[in-house]
RNA sequence: GGUACCAUAGCUCAGUAGGUAGAGCAACGGACUGAAAAUCCGUGUGUCCCUGGUUCGAUUCCGGGUGGUACCA
């Protein structure tokens, strides 16, 4: 649950002696992480893989702001597009495909581009997950039935019998977790407790995680004109087209899960609209939260791009 | 111009039979290991419009301003 005091997110453990560098560009929605990835991709010839977790989804294209073709055209993007809402994915996956994929890119290019706003799916990337199973999806229906059925109180129960450890560690207020926890077990018979270890794992290059910051007042402007851009750009037919498919686990997502509450009559469009804006503000929170665990990074404007490419180059991370 | 009503948190409003105030939303802070744009936890941030008066004490009662709304001219 802890981690350990002094241990560094995001390049903990990193042979440096080929010179290949990883450089994360991240930092929360809306504050431009796409337009500048695309001038340090020039600068540097590298190419781009994405770590934002919905734009995966090729059906996702208006509400996740994914680049244009003439972005993806000019700079080769990686994992953008290469999911569709009907498959089922997770942050494991991940891990492997990218690690698999900058190790072949490196062949190329002694820099890699990893830019996105998903900060689980960054430190997969930079300290890798536990060896957890990926549980079959019988095992999460069952769980999820029962949270259903007979509450979380249940869950609770149940947990503290086969894992006595992770409970006293985990949220108990958080059902996802919970039932994660079980799953786990169930499907393992080890408890999550010991499983979970925590040590972070060696990655064979350089990281630099560059964050992006402006003022919450300029960012939150940029978030709001941006939804308005979006549904100027088609948003709400996107978001109809995909109405069907709303309980998919892709599609409960800012932008479409509150579009789809004014398709089922929950509230009027321009209330939509307004509570996209403000979920969206809330979500950039999340992340900025996240992110302040990221302490060996350069913290930036986005516009600042000499002091970017000088971190990036310089020796010294 | 006259009459009535209103003025309290960023917004919409409640309240205090006189002892410096609280809801919703917004906002702010935090957690996070295969659902992560997900999921979950925590926090009131206030010249109670201004100004005199009464009072031990006024956001509350009274007078006068100012601003707003409605109706009458």
């Amino acid at each position: 649950m802890k981690r350990k005091p002094g241990v560094s997110m995001t390049s903990a453990r990193t042979n440096t002696e080929n010179g290949n560098t990883l450089v994360i560009v991240t930092g929360p929605t809306g504050i431009g992480k796409t337009e500048l990835c695309l001038e340090i991709a020039r600068k540097l010839g590298a190419e781009i893989v994405s770590a934002d977790a919905r734009q995966f989804y090729r059906e996702l294209k208006i509400g996740t702001a994914v680049p244009t073709p003439a972005q993806l055209n000019e700079v080769k993007h990686h994992f953008i597009g290469h999911l569709s809402i009907h498959d089922y994915y997770n942050v494991s996956i991940f891990e492997q495909q990218v690690i698999e994929l900058i190790n072949s890119l490196f062949a190329k290019n002694p820099y890699v581009l990893l830019c996105g706003g998903s900060g689980l799916y960054i430190d997969a990337v930079c300290k890798g997950l536990d060896d957890l199973p990926t549980v079959c999806p019988e095992t999460r229906a069952w769980v999820e039935k029962v949270y259903r059925t007979q509450g979380l109180e249940k869950l609770r129960l149940w947990l503290k019998k086969v894992d006595p450890i992770y409970y006293t560690q985990v949220d108990l207020a958080n059902p996802n977790r919970i039932i994660r926890a079980i799953e786990v077990f169930q499907s393992t018979g080890i408890p999550m407790s010991q499983l979970r270890t925590s040590l972070p794992k060696e990655r064979p290059f350089m990281i630099k995680t560059i964050i992006l910051e402006r003022p919450r007042m300029e960012l939150f402007e940029r978030i709001n004109n941006r939804v308005d851009q979006m549904v100027a750009d088609g948003l709400i037919e996107e978001a109809v087209s995909l109405f069907r498919w709303k309980n998919l686990n892709a599609l409960n997502t800012v932008g479409y899960q509150e579009l789809f509450d004014w398709l089922s009559g929950k509230y009027s469009l321009p209330n939509a609209l307004e509570k996209i804006k403000t979920n969206t503000r809330r979500y950039a929170k999340r992340q900025i939260t996240w992110f302040k665990k990221y302490h060996d990074a350069l913290r930036v404007n986005p516009d600042r791009i000499d002091a970017i490419m000088e971190y990036i180059r310089g020796c010294s991370p």
